[in-house]
RNA sequence: CGGGGCGUGGCCUAGUUGGUAAGGCGCAUGGUUUGGGACCAUGAGAUCCUGAGUUCGAGUCUCAGCGCCCCGACCA
């Protein structure tokens, strides 16, 4: 990769061509977001990467609670005895539970510390790997009346999934991640519910995080374990490969059959209630990266972004720099009244160029340097990530050039990303002419007959699975592309993270 | 759990036929610097993944174990 002549090899980032895992690797750790921790298949989420993390739970927080949600806080262990009461959910989950077995350790004659034998619990925990169970226990003891529904609750929680194979942000270990849980007294509502909560996924990927998705059904078998219907949206990274970024479910009233989730409707009649749930992970943080990225870094869009502009003073030493200075303070003042967040480099223990390079592998949509050469003409110089070009950009307008700037940048990113999905996204009739092009990655628009069988053997022979069956059917489905039998519907095929 | 690759200061690596660890980056101090990855000087920093074996002697050879990365199966 890097030779050892070059001094800043460890810098450098391994092309998207050359090795893309790799280079996803790179992007991580040149943007300083995270890095593997002692627990196998966790992560440490470095201050970086989680401002951007907080940036996401805030604005979907938001947008949770102005639907109506109200966040509450559950259990990380689960009694073992409640994961199994649902028997499809405990199928999906059982494999891979970490499991608390004791509540002490005790001194080692050999030294160190061992798990102390005498401190075996009754009954075993597991910890979570999702909410379901321990939050419809609460919900049976909170619901008694149709008054009580629908019950709309949310949490920010760690879950952990004791996955074969990890991948740091897409599939950790311990992920974050927002799970929201709710309870209505009809099989509609709840299916409206499920719906809103994933549009609010849609818009978010599409207008905050500029990645355009594909919104549909999973086929019965890539279904929530214990859910009657899961819905997704699914977007294209730039390998071409799918990457399930939110999933919405409508639960039926399987859970609340097996929790007891009953209430008194107005006719005085017991009910079960009808539940759903949807989240969204820290693999969004992995969805940023493979999407917008470049060989260069991380790019993270405006909307998104943490911190948007960052201002690079340019100090002579030994020279008056006040001016350059109040200028700095001028501008960051103007950003501050426009709602841009601004930061500002002034160490003065790095370079021009060791500054300029940190902000453009962290992604900053925009750098401004003001330097001596700058004042002269009252401008500052403004570098836009997504652009190769260096513009001069007067100071009296400068809130106005920096916000244009965002809103390109943010246009610039969605559009590229638009592209590529549309690009690399197939509508074929022909089996033979799939299997050849699947080896490229995309997306392929394929009428399936709704046969386990069939889409099970495609799986096999090309390692492509449903992403979802899209709620927008653009062109009609004729005929099963394995089986030729007539098909109802179109689905997304693709090889997915 | 299968297949492949790899474990040497914080990071990236070098290390010859086995002879007692070297360089770059980073870090610290002082000075000079700042318009795209600065320079000089000085300095700190190593259970060479672990264990056993072969040997006068192991980073190097043998065996076993552990860990990490990539590719599969599993999954958000």
């Amino acid at each position: 990769m890097s030779n050892n002549k070059n001094p800043h090899k460890d810098k450098a980032i391994t092309t998207r061509d050359e090795d893309y895992s790799q280079w996803y690797l790179d992007v991580i750790r040149a943007a300083d977001m995270a890095e593997n921790s002692p627990v196998r298949g966790a992560m440490i989420i470095k201050p970086y990467g989680f401002s951007i993390w907080e940036r996401i739970q805030r604005i979907l927080d938001d947008k949770i609670k102005e639907t109506g949600h109200q966040n509450a806080y559950f259990p990380l262990l689960i009694p073992k005895s409640f994961l199994s009461r649902e028997a499809d959910h405990v199928e999906g989950f059982a494999k891979e539970c970490a499991v608390v077995t004791h509540h002490r350790l005790k001194a080692s004659p050999e030294g160190g510390v061992i798990v102390d034998p005498d401190a075996k619990l009754e009954e075993e925990y597991v910890i979570r790997p999702t909410s379901e169970t321990i939050i419809h226990d609460s919900f049976s003891r909170w619901i008694s009346s149709y008054r009580d529904l629908p019950m709309l609750i949310n949490q920010w929680a760690n879950v952990m999934r004791w996955e074969m194979r990890t991948r740091i942000f897409l599939r950790t270990s311990e992920f974050l991640w927002q799970e929201g849980h709710t309870a209505h007294a009809t099989q509609d509502e709840a299916a409206e519910e499920t719906a809103k909560m994933l549009e609010v996924y849609r818009v978010f990927a599409e207008e905050v995080m500029a990645m355009p998705v594909i919104a549909g059904e999973k086929s019965p078998s890539e279904r929530f374990a214990g859910a009657n219907k899961t819905f997704t949206i699914e977007a294209m990274m730039q390998d071409g490969k799918a990457l399930q970024s939110g999933t919405s479910h409508e639960l039926g009233q399987g859970f609340s059959k097996a929790f007891n989730i009953t209430f008194l409707d107005q006719e005085s009649k017991e009910q079960y209630a009808w539940l759903t749930s949807w989240g969204v992970s820290t693999r969004l943080m992995g969805a940023l990266i493979m999407s917008h990225s470049d060989d260069r870094g991380l790019i993270v869009p405006p909307a998104l972004a943490p911190t948007q502009v960052v201002i690079i003073p340019i100090i002579k030493e030994g020279k008056d720099n006040s001016e350059v200075f109040t200028h700095v303070d001028l501008i960051k003042s103007e950003c501050a009244q426009n709602g841009i967040r601004v930061h500002i480099d002034d160490r003065d223990h790095f370079t021009f160029g060791e500054k300029s390079y940190e902000w453009e592998k962290k992604g900053v949509p925009v750098r401004i340097e003001i330097g001596p050469r700058d004042l002269e003409n009252h401008s500052v110089t403004l570098v836009s990530r997504t652009a190769d070009d260096k513009q001069q950009v007067s100071i009296d307008s400068i809130a106005d050039s920096i916000s244009q700037a965002l809103v390109d940048i943010q246009a610039t990113l969605y559009n590229n990303a638009q592209e590529r999905l549309t690009s690399r996204t197939f509508v074929l009739e022909n089996y033979n002419e799939f299997k050849e092009k699947i080896e490229a990655g995309g997306f392929f628009s394929l009428s399936w007959c709704g046969e386990a069988k069939c889409e099970d053997q495609i799986k096999d022979e090309t390692k492509a699975t449903i992403r979802c069956i899209p709620f927008e059917q653009n062109t009609p489905a004729t005929n099963c592309i394995l089986c030729d039998q007539p098909a109802k519907q179109r689905a997304i095929f693709a090889r997915a993270y």
